[in-house]
Formats: structure tokens, C-alpha cells, sequence
DNA sequence: CCGATTTGCGCAATCGTTTGCACAAGAGGC
DNA sequence: GCCTCTTGTGCAAACGATTGCGCAAATCGG
């Protein structure tokens, strides 16, 4: 029954060859500009194949070549602003080099996170490029996906020989974002977070936040480190929270931009005013934290760039000898914007 | 010197044909539940494939069976919250029916448009979803694309017979968010768009600010009318010519929510109250139009459902006799959401 | 118990390109 | 003028899966 669906006139190199009274690997060589060839045939074949309108059946040479040129991705979501920028970014480097792009969503689903894998070997990829799934607690299937494939972590990593990852600089951003809050003169810091100590990310912006607490001085007092699942809703009953401590704080550092906004509506709500009586900093400088009341402090995490980069990582991997691939494992400076949300004291000069 | 990158052992329905002492037809077959197969064989081939690990190479079957279960896609910008909310819709139907998405980027040029559509079709996708870049004004590409794989527009379409597509109702939201704002009041209505009419969306949402207009029995006032890039910096600029006039206008419909983005920041610096002095609309939903203050009113696109209409439109026409087909024009309701940035009067009852 | 049908599997061609090898013709050295 | 090198093409075997056809053995009907 599986007749071709669309069958249409198809020019093949066979077509061309016959054409030009020549052999199919000649036109193959001539189109592939092998030095073999001369000249003569060589602009005869691609003007054929021009006129012609012909056009390489890409999974033909990739099953003969064993390269298909694509590279999949798995993000959690992409109609998120962050993942949404890295795709992005992969596309860009991924185009400007012939190769292709597939794309996956694991929906932060471990199994979802499986399949994805699966289609993308099935469909041949030369490599994949993924985040993990917050779900994804156990790493196995790296260990084996890295035999089959090169394989590069970004954002939400895990750190095994073989695999490359590209990460922000989480504990800085961290850290940075605390160190300004207490710099604009706070002394009770909350922060946000969230309680899955096998993401990284997570993990680093917490002791970011620590350390910046401490170097300056300041006790970490356990009731100001609040857990939700930092979504708008989450900021909202974390603010919640914080304000029916006997001691609120002046200062939250949330792990997101989406938790601080919740926080800000609490706040709002409350008649408590920012950054007055409470200064705010996010995470991820999505694009909406430059537009909100007022403008809420975040850290910028260049997700374009982490993709260029992770696609130029698979590039350099796809390049090396198996043998002599070494992993590396490049960290993005993560930049603290400071918006109004947290200026208390005026710009130092 | 191109041999395979990274030799492995791959598992073969060679492989599997030689361990059980059987043909490779009848691995093929048994794989794929083919009746002829007794039920014996069918589960000893399915349980060695799972124990020693096979995989379907997908580039060999897509060369024999002419399908390659991606479908292209090709978007302005991947960044974007309207646009990566339509990948998302896609790649939620395409993964269910074991499609893959296969996503481009324009970058509004021409130029680009057309080396992805070659790329796609190189990588023989089974069909190519896309938004027309804002450059391309010629659509005789898609007069040859579409006789070699099924197309479906969505969002900045072109009707050509034996193309699908799927738009919002931009008419609709146009007029109803001018509507809306001759209910809350307003007289002098003024409008952003942008200068490019072989662009249906704009098009259509100039022609439902009019018809909105003429049929409240408000006049069409040309200076009200104001060309602009769209983005927050055109919006400031186009603030800034209507506060200019001899009688500036009591509210703006912007074709784009960054327009009114930027249409707030000058009105915010002026101290023009909103919406007391001037109603604002938006158009997308953009998720930051629900954070600034006031919350801007704006028309809901629905992305991700775009996403997944485009998808199964795409499905329907590979399951359709090509000479069968007929193409389809599904547009989706546009929602106008009333926000503070609007709402002068307390809502009816 | 014999001829007709079904059942289950193998053979081999095919999809369109790539590529190692062979080989003829021409070039060059002496 | 003979012998070695280049140069330019052709031959044919891959790549891995699918599938029309053929053919035995098993089943069935009467």
C-alpha cells in the first residue's frame, strides 16, 4: 500500500549522468567539486544540474556518508524566552555551516526527555544538544547516548567525561546579585528557590547567595530561604510567607524572574513599596523584567551566545577523532542588570 | 578521506537476520507487525532487536520509503514569544503522530527564506509550515515549492490555490479592540501600524480599526494614522509625533505591543495619565503586556493553538490524493483582553 | 487422497549518493 | 620510442531498510 505519496519527477544524478553521457559517479565528483575532475566537465555537470533544477537528495548521502548534517536539541519548552533564545543561537552557528536543526521539547519530563532521545538517534543526528528535564534525576542514559553521539549539556547540566557542557555563570550571578543588595544597604535577604539540589543551576545560585552573605558578614538564617516551584504563583505565596515571618525581609533574591514578579504583586497588593521598604533581583532577564513597575533587577544569562556556543562545542567535537576529544566545559559570565527594583542609593559614579 | 566520523558497531537488520538465522525481509517485516509474519517469529525478532540494542536507521528507511517524517518549519525569528509558541504547537502535534520539526529562521529577509526552503527540501522534509518574511513581497517560490511537498502559511500568509493556511482573525481584534475603546469613551482614536501591505496581518488590522471607526460614526482622521517599525522604539516615536498634532488623540490601537510598549514610556515621561487621559491596545499578548503598569490590553493570537492547526492541517494534506486536495483557510478567533491600560469605566454589569 | 488455497519466509531489486579501485589516454623523462 | 606518472572517468559495491514476487510447506475442501 505505501506507494511514494507525492510522486513527482524526480532529477537524479542518474538523470544528469545519462543526460551528459557520463557516469553518475562522475556527476557526484563533479558536483562535490573533486579535484579528479576537470574543469571542462566539472562547469558542464553543474550547469545541467542547474538548469535541470536539480538538488541533492540529502538522505541519500546522508545514508551513504553517514553524516545527515542535523543536530538535535532538547529543551525543556521552547516557547520560553530563555530556551527560545538558545535554539536560537544553536540555528545561527547550525546555518551558517550546512547543518540543520531538530527540535524537541521534553516538557521537563524524563520519559518525554527518553523518547526525544530516541527519535533524534533514529533520525540519525550527528549530535545532540540538550538541557536536561528537571525530572531527569538519573544519568544513565547519557553514559550511553555519549557512545553513539557527541553529546553537549547546556544551562541544566551534569558533568560526566565525555560530555561538554556550557553553563552561565550561576554562583556569580548569585553572588553578584546579593553582594549589590547588600550593597544598596539591606541586611535581611530572602531568596527563592528551588528545592531540586540535582539541577545545578539551582544549586550554584544558592551558595552564590550564601557566600555573598556571609563574605559580607551577614547570618543565613534559614526561614528567608523560601522553596516553591518559582512561578509567578510561587513568588506570590513565597512573598506570602516571608511577610508572616515576625521579621520580614528587605531584600528577596529569587531564583527567577517570574518569582519576583509574583513577589511584586504581593508586594503591590500589600501597599509595601519596592525598592523602599523591599528590593527585588531576578533571574534570567526574561524579557519582560525591563517593562514591569518598576523595572526589576535580574541577571542576564545570554542565551543566544550559550547556544552559539554549545553548537560551536558539537562542532569542535564532531571535527576531533573520538580518541583525542577532551570535554570542555565553558562557563558564560552571567551579568547582573540592576533596574530599578533595587536601587535604593544612587548610582556610584 | 571522509570516512564515517565515529565508526561504531551499529545493529543492522542484517545483524539481527544473521543471529536468528533468518533474512532480512523478514526482520524488516516482523519489525514492523507485517501480517505475513507468524507470531512466533514476529516476537523472537522483536525481543534479540530489543536485547541487542537496534534502532531503526530512519535515513535508510526515509531513502526506500520516500518519507522522512520532518516537517520543515521556517520562522522569522525563533525568539520571539508569538513565534516560539508556534513551534511549541507544532512540535506538540508533530511528536504525537512521530513527527519530527525540522526549524529555520528568516530573519525577515528574502534572501534567507529561500536557502531554507532549499535546505528543507535537501533534507527531504515530508512538508514545509512557515510565515512569509517581511521582506518577501514575490511569491513565486511558493508556486514551485508547493507542486514538491505540501505548505502550509500561518500568521503573514499569501491565498495561492493548494495552499493551506491558518491566520488569526486580525480583522476581528482589530475592530473589537477599537470598538472597546469607543465604548470606554474615547473619540480621537489614533493608530500604529506598519507600512507594509503585502503584509495580510497589518492589512487587516488597519481595515478593522476603520470599519470600527466608520461604523460608531467616528471619523477616519489620516494624521491618526501613524507608519512605524512596530517595536518599542517606534511606538515612542510615534507618541511623540501624535502629542505633537494640534489635538492629540484620547487613545492608540497599536498593530504590536511593543509599539505600546513604547507609546507608554512617552506618555509615562510626559505624566499623561493612562487610561484616564489615553487608552492604550495592544496587539499579541505578549506575556510582558500582563506585567507593565497599567497591564496593557492587547489581542490574544493563541501561538501554540496556530502551532498545532498548522500541524494538522499539514497532516491532512500528506494523508490526501494530491489531486484531491483542496486547500483549507482556518482562521482563529482573536481575543481581545481588556486590561487596566484600557478600562476607563467599570466593567458592565 | 488429490488439487486448490493459504501461510510464512526468502530473493533480489530499489531508493540516490558516495567512493575505493581499475583503467585508458595523455604527459613527461631519458 | 619505451616506460613511468599523472589525469580523468567508469565500474560496482556499499549505506540500511522496504517490498513485489516467488515458492515451498501447511491447510483445507470435498
Amino acid at each position: 500500500m505505501c506507494k511514494r505519496l507525492h510522486k513527482l519527477k524526480k532529477v537524479t544524478i542518474h538523470g544528469l549522468a545519462k543526460l551528459l553521457n557520463i557516469t553518475p559517479s562522475t556527476v557526484s565528483r563533479a558536483l562535490n567539486d573533486n579535484p579528479r575532475i576537470s574543469e571542462d566537465t566539472r562547469r558542464l555537470v553543474k550547469a545541467a544540474a542547474e538548469q535541470a533544477g536539480y538538488r541533492v537528495n540529502g538522505v541519500a548521502s546522508a545514508l551513504r556518508s553517514g553524516r545527515t548534517f542535523t543536530i538535535g536539541v532538547i529543551v525543556p519548552t521552547a516557547d520560553r524566552s530563555f530556551f527560545s533564545g538558545v535554539v536560537r543561537g544553536i540555528e545561527d552557528i547550525a546555518s551558517s555551516t550546512s547543518y540543520h536543526v531538530m527540535i524537541c521539547q521534553s516538557y521537563d519530563s524524563h520519559q518525554s526527555e527518553l523518547d526525544d532521545i530516541a527519535a533524534l538517534l533514529r533520525a540519525q543526528v550527528d549530535g545532540i544538544l540538550m538541557s536536561n528535564a528537571r525530572e531527569t534525576t538519573q544519568f544513565q542514559h547519557l553514559e550511553t547516548l555519549k557512545k553513539v553521539a557527541p553529546v553537549v549539556l547546556f544551562d541544566r547540566v551534569v558533568y560526566q567525561p565525555g560530555i561538554s557542557t556550557v553553563t552561565v555563570d550561576d554562583y556569580r550571578g548569585a553572588y553578584q546579585a546579593t553582594a549589590h543588595l547588600i550593597e544598596q544597604g539591606c541586611t535581611r535577604i530572602a531568596t527563592f528557590t528551588l528545592e531540586q539540589f540535582h539541577l545545578n543551576i539551582y544549586r550554584e545560585r544558592l551558595r552564590g547567595y550564601q557566600d555573598a552573605l556571609l563574605e559580607h558578614g551577614l547570618p543565613i538564617r534559614p526561614e528567608y530561604i523560601h522553596y516553591n516551584n518559582l512561578a509567578i504563583e510561587g513568588g506570590l505565596k513565597g512573598a506570602e510567607y516571608l511577610w508572616n515571618l515576625p521579621e520580614p525581609p528587605d531584600a528577596i533574591f529569587c531564583a527567577s524572574d517570574f518569582s519576583a514578579v509574583g513577589a511584586m504583586r504581593f508586594l503591590k497588593s500589600r501597599g509595601i513599596r519596592i525598592p523602599d521598604e523591599v528590593a527585588l533581583v531576578g533571574f534570567a532577564n526574561e524579557p519582560f523584567t525591563a517593562l514591569v513597575e518598576p523595572p526589576l533587577s535580574t541577571v542576564d544569562q545570554h542565551p543566544v551566545e550559550m547556544g552559539q556556543t554549545a553548537a560551536k562545542l558539537f562542532l569542535e567535537q564532531i571535527e576531533t577523532e573520538p580518541g583525542a576529544f577532551i570535554e570542555k566545559h565553558i562557563t558564560l559570565n552571567a551579568d547582573l542588570i540592576v533596574r530599578g527594583s533595587s536601587l535604593r542609593k544612587p548610582k556610584k559614579k
